[in-house]
DNA sequence: GTTGAGCGTT
């Protein structure tokens, strides 16, 4: 409720997208404080997800609420827990 | 070298 909520789970961008692609992006919303791409463990490969932090929670309900599209694939946004 | 739903690391 008010602890590591501001934790956003984005999945479903180009395995081509860097976290740092993923950056420039959500700064345009607002204050990022943590953007990080996920990849497989095994074979340290892109698997498309990743996990995003915002400075105001207003952020969260903008970009949730709205469709984005990142590399030509639209990403999809959900709450993190 | 490939694929396309999902919940991670300081």
């Amino acid at each position: 409720m008010d602890s590591d909520q501001g934790k956003l789970l984005f999945v479903g961008f180009s395995w081509a997208t860097n976290e740092e692609k993923l950056n420039n992006y959500f700064q345009g919303y607002g204050e990022v404080v943590q953007v990080v791409a996920m990849r497989d463990k095994m074979s340290r490969k892109p698997r498309g997800f990743g996990f995003i932090v915002f400075s105001d929670p207003d952020n969260f309900d903008m970009v949730v609420h709205d469709e984005h599209v990142i590399d030509g694939r639209t990403v999809r946004f959900a709450f993190g827990v």
